[in-house]
DNA sequence: CTGTTAGCGCCTTCAG
DNA sequence: CTGAAGGCGCTAACAG
């Protein structure tokens, strides 16, 4: 009933059903597939021919659990609405995809018990490895990841232990709080929102600033858990400016406050940077269309996904990490806004 | 040498592993982790203790080749970048991820080559289904989808036939030019960048409208194919300014180019909207926050990706499709910049 | 260069 | 409710 030379009603064209097409061995057709030049080219070409006609795609499951490899990354970020994450996925994609390696992407909405579960599902696909941003949160995934054994590259911060690539939060929002110190003013306000890990860490770079000159005032910090957003941006300004009238420059934890901040000044009729200059963090495309354009700090968040996905490719590879902790920096770049 | 209560060394612990552990039988295991109500709670307990002894976790690629079910759907989305198909992401993920579904993402970047060769790569994990921004833009990717027999869903405008979600671009772009022409504009201008399906259908509602008011000048058109950004919203209004000095209302094909525009203007000097009227394209989250706040068509992106899943999943499930073209319409949102 | 054999880890029968 | 046998589609290891 069923013609042998066709795939099975059932389902799609299989390697066999190529094999059988192409009058050959279903392991001649896996090598003509996989390395070609294993294979005569009478035979290899015979074969392309039968992929082409029955419209043979491989199944990566099959080819994994035979292969034991799964040619699969995963890759977890806090959010895919934040540009920064999206630029390191750009990197990371970039360098691995010319490998073959597939990504598994996923958002963890900034919360441990997402990327836990996100976590495990991932693992089920048994990756050859895993990119992970920041450390892993909740001690279930510290233990899922020791059980699974891959190599793991953390990214966006330093850390003592594994590989990682990414650049000291603390430092850079220390150097941003000297730069507004620098540029004389006392009354430097930090405004957060998302406090994740990193912005936590920003915080503390400001902090540990403004103390050197004696000027750290709890009345000089808004930090709130929500979302980041322009428009809290706006609103965190208008409260802080209450609490602190008197503040005369604000940092602000991300650039999308910042230019909430700016809008919700411009409103208000309040000079920017002349009563209040306003400086962010991450140097997103929009900070330099802005008026005025912001002052910030530029991350390599691009760079990071590139060396993370470098970190990693050694690591499948099996090579000693000759650098397991990759310190990529940051830069100041400095403009209208203060 | 080995241990049978214990995980070969050679990787990690399997359904036997497990069962061995727990004296019982691997389908046993098997059953007691994806149908639990099919198990004596005894034998469910002690396979319970095993599993987080061993620290088993399923291998998805034996279990979607022994079922025949990868609980899988493929998305393809043209940018991560772009905050519209982000959430048009969070609402697909939204839907399935209760389900057990796992999401593969991916991005084409605007471009119909990489949109096949994703394509081709998440069918080789044999998905479920398969969410599509748009059409198929190749030959070979519309070859793909037939042999793959995968049902399909595409997001974003709407189309003749198979199952799509979305709204009309064409009407979406009318729309807005209707609200231009009825603010008395008659010099209205189209600035486009990112030239896609979508951005030409929005073009040519523009056109529609202005050609009944007898306005249509191709001077009045400023389309490049550049990816999209803020800072490209400025330089094409100058370039439309140098072309069209007298025209006096600019529709922007989405909302960074209006923001862009915006801040240009500022920096020139133009009032808007009393010297220049500018509007833009999806509502984004700053559009509400910029000064002025920007006129724009609000999308329902996030529905889209929930209303595309719920579509999907009934035809996976094999439901006959009630309505297999959803329109959800939009919204033109009038704010200050108009 | 090509083919054979066996098995990856799990689930679908079919039995009890 | 539990288990035994077989196979999903592919590739490793060995043969020739």
């Amino acid at each position: 009933m069923s013609d042998p030379r066709h795939p099975r009603a059932s389902g799609r064209a299989t390697l066999s059903d190529v094999a059988r097409h192409a009058r050959v061995s279903a392991i001649t057709v896996s090598r003509a597939l996989n390395t070609p030049d294993k294979v005569s080219s009478e035979l290899r070409e015979r074969i392309e021919i039968a992929v082409r006609e029955l419209g043979y795609v491989p199944d990566r499951s099959a080819r994994a659990l035979a292969s034991r490899q799964s040619f699969t990354v995963a890759v977890l970020v806090p959010s895919l609405s934040n540009a920064v994450f999206v630029d390191t996925l750009r990197g990371i994609s970039e360098r691995l995809d010319p490998f073959g390696y597939q990504l598994l992407i996923g958002d963890t909405g900034y919360s441990a018990e997402v990327e836990e579960r996100r976590l495990r599902a991932y693992l089920e696909h048994r990756p050859d490895g895993v990119l992970l941003t920041g450390q892993a949160q909740t001690e279930g995934a510290r233990a899922l990841l020791a059980h699974a054994g891959v190599p793991v590259v953390r990214m966006m911060d330093l850390s003592a232990d594994g590989l990682c690539v990414g650049f000291s939060q603390i430092k850079a929002g220390y150097a941003l709080t000297r730069h507004l110190l620098e540029r004389g003013h006392r009354r430097i306000a930090y405004v957060a929102a998302q406090l994740d890990e990193r912005v936590r860490l920003r915080g503390e770079g400001y902090r540990c600033a403004v103390r050197e000159v004696g000027g750290d005032d709890p009345r000089l910090e808004v930090a709130v858990p929500d979302p980041s957003s322009v428009h809290l941006g706006g609103e965190l300004l208008g409260r802080l400016l209450q609490q602190a009238p008197d503040c005369d420059a604000v940092f602000c934890c991300n650039d999308d406050l910042a230019w909430g901040a700016i809008f919700e000044c411009q409103r208000r009729g309040i000079d920017v940077p002349g009563r209040l200059a306003i400086a962010g963090f991450n140097d997103l495309e929009m900070s330099a269309c802005i008026n005025p354009a912001l002052t910030t700090i530029a991350t390599p968040r691009h760079q990071i996904g590139v060396a993370a996905a470098d970190l990693l490719l050694a690591a499948i590879a099996g090579e000693p990490p000759a650098d397991g902790q990759r310190d990529l920096g940051f830069s100041l770049v400095v403009r209208q806004s203060t």
